[in-house]
DNA sequence: TGGTGTGCATACGGTAGCGTATGGACAATA
DNA sequence: TATTGTCCATACGCTACCGTATGCACACCA
């Protein structure tokens, strides 16, 4: 004798589907984004999809815009701070991008990246994010006083360690991980300690 | 009128399987790796296939097995060195690790660990790998005179970068990659450099 | 010359997935 | 109340796979 829910499904539209797209693809990777599993994860039948997308490559190009996207505005967001604050932000750049915190967001990362190597849409996109996010951190080395050629292997360096870090798998190498992650921060966010300090 | 080869087809082995399944691997991942692929790029029916293997997983076990033990060949071989050439071997490390030496080994590399990402056993091969792989560069730097401490950090540094550079698309963010490059590891290899060598 | 095992071909059943065609429920509207 | 548009279900054909069963050629051996 259940109440009578009326089972007005909210109707799905493009960014459900996406949504749910992320979802899987966070799991599963890019290569195990089928429509009809995400059918099956919506409880509908792919009859909805193809009203909403043209095929399966419409929505991962919507899948690809909504990524740059987010991404964009996030480094903006993580890189943008009051003058003077620059060299705390970058810590705080490295510790957000630092595998730990969201383990989702690495791994759709990831899967991104790992698309990336096989469609090149898909690597226009990454290649324009990652300038963006070069350039961001850039600056900020560049506001803490490093010339544009130092300020640039930084970034650069801060980048790749950040992505590389996801890659690996370090649990049995050191038993205070988070005391060497500090220490690479220090490495990465001024080389200059060691002479600076002292003086 | 063509001499009349015998067609005397070589017999293929679990190695030839092996070595073609890298192949794919390198141009379409794990995800790709497909018995009827691999089959018809050796020019034979699957029938052979399931002749030299179990089945699927089989062939993704040996070939997890064989880029465990040339990784972990190629680590020591390219971190054996005589005492005092530590420092320089360090660059060596960097430098063949880095990106543009061999396409092939990186592709396979993300290829491996975008797998392990999603299998238990992969994962765990890697995380061998890892260790191994930071042990070694770790033993190089104390040998140069760094704390266990400092030697573990540049050890994880030095990893995540060469890996993390593999995953960026850099070519529009900078004129002179290769200086950059050459500043990067000058970073890795001994941060003591603006402290050392004005002294 | 018959026998045996090796290495592969052929054929089959089964699943998963893509995209299409068509129809039906339901709401808004006229 | 009839009409129209929106959103989804159903059913279909097609391809790419997996794994199995069975047969066939050929070498080697006694």
């Amino acid at each position: 004798m259940e109440t009578k829910i009326k089972q007005k499904r909210p109707q799905l539209d493009r960014q459900a589907w996406i949504a749910c797209a992320f979802e899987v693809m966070a799991e599963e990777g890019v290569a195990g984004l089928r429509v009809e599993v995400l059918a099956k994860r919506l409880k509908v039948t792919k009859g909805s999809f193809y009203w909403h997308f043209q095929d399966r490559r419409d929505l991962l190009m919507a899948v690809l815009g909504e990524w740059k996207e987010g991404r964009i505005r996030d480094i903006l967001k993580q890189t943008r701070t009051q003058p003077g604050n620059e060299l705390e932000q970058i810590y705080h750049v490295i510790d957000v991008y630092s595998t730990s915190r969201s383990r989702r967001g690495v791994v759709i990362e990831l899967a991104v990246r790992d698309w990336a190597r096989r469609d090149a849409e898909a690597a226009a996109i990454v290649a324009e994010v990652d300038d963006i996010r070069l350039r961001c951190t850039r600056d900020l080395f560049l506001a803490c006083g490093l010339s544009q050629e130092e300020a640039s292997s930084h970034s650069m360096l801060l980048y790749a360690y950040v992505f590389g870090l996801s890659l690996m798998l370090y649990d049995k190498f050191h038993a205070d991980i988070p005391r060497l992650k500090r220490d690479i921060a220090d490495i990465i966010a001024r080389n200059k300690r060691d002479a600076a300090s002292p003086a």
